[in-house]
DNA sequence: GTTTCTGCAAAGGTTTTGCAACAAA
DNA sequence: TTTGTTGCAAAACCTTTGCAGAAAC
């Protein structure tokens, strides 16, 4: 695991009263040993592949905290299930483009949407802060065939 | 109900060989009576006031009816369950902005996001087609008292 | 008349939780 | 030793579905 992450990881348990666990670890270590998104089910089957032992509870109850501490972050990609995406920690400003049609998923970065996402949240008489913008779209191939390949 | 909304569910129900039922006109009128964005079970209570047989059952089959036509869209606004937007029927085009903090959400347009957006999709390589953007802040009183009224 | 729809109750699937034993600090 | 954690099994929750009777076309 990443030294920094430990490190971030270790004074988040340390600032609320709680213990770092073996069973912790494992999660931990499945959830940023990947940079795809997961669903819970998904996580479980990674932290089982490293401790066969893994439990569906405790699981739960560490991705709650890992979202809590804001390492890791929920987001919508249209599923049925809630997906996590542990690329924040490296890239805390990136946003996600999702193919209505396949589901696939893009991360990018763009400056000026950066700004212009300010400007319309501060017109709004907010202020700007954890910005997630998501775009939707359809694929090329969608739009070209009507249809899509990588569809589910 | 709009004459319009009106032709468009008759428009939809005819070309998929449906039936027009009391039940399912109950439930549009229920889910189009409102401009609020609600979940399943909020419009079961709109519904039921409308008509207090009003089954679960109905309601969710006909959601995904309404989902399905494009009349009603899903929208994530980070709560548990999924909530639906009526208010594509009237602006197309819109947008969320959602504070994290106490989960209000403001929808606005905006021409200069459009364009960004449409540039951004087509730089990824997808094509531009129905773009939901969606933006994640905090609300002023959040930022200012470390807290919000309107928390849940 | 034929086909779709409804409503009930049951099932399905995901996530949470009570509790007793266990482990970290 | 104290307090937090685990894992099981059960519960809670939302949503879907099989089926027989009812309604639309």
């Amino acid at each position: 695991m990443e030294a920094a992450l430990n490190e971030k990881i270790d004074a988040f348990l340390h600032l609320k009263g709680l213990r770092r666990t073996a069973q912790r670890d494992v999660i931990i270590e499945a959830a940023f040993g990947t940079k795809e998104h997961f669903t819970a089910d998904e996580l479980w089957e990674m932290a089982k592949s490293i401790d066969p032992a893994t439990s569906r509870a405790t699981l739960y109850r560490t991705l709650n905290l890992l979202v809590e501490s804001g390492l890791l972050r929920e987001i919508d990609l249209g599923r049925d299930q809630t997906c996590y995406d542990p690329n924040f920690v490296e890239h805390p400003h990136h946003n996600h483009l999702i193919c209505l049609n396949c589901r696939r998923v893009v991360e990018f970065e763009d400056p000026h949407l950066e700004v212009l996402g300010d400007c319309i949240t501060r017109r709004l008489g907010f202020i700007p802060s954890t910005k997630g913008v998501r775009i939707e779209a359809d694929c090329e191939e969608f739009r070209t065939t009507g249809t899509c390949s990588r569809r589910e």
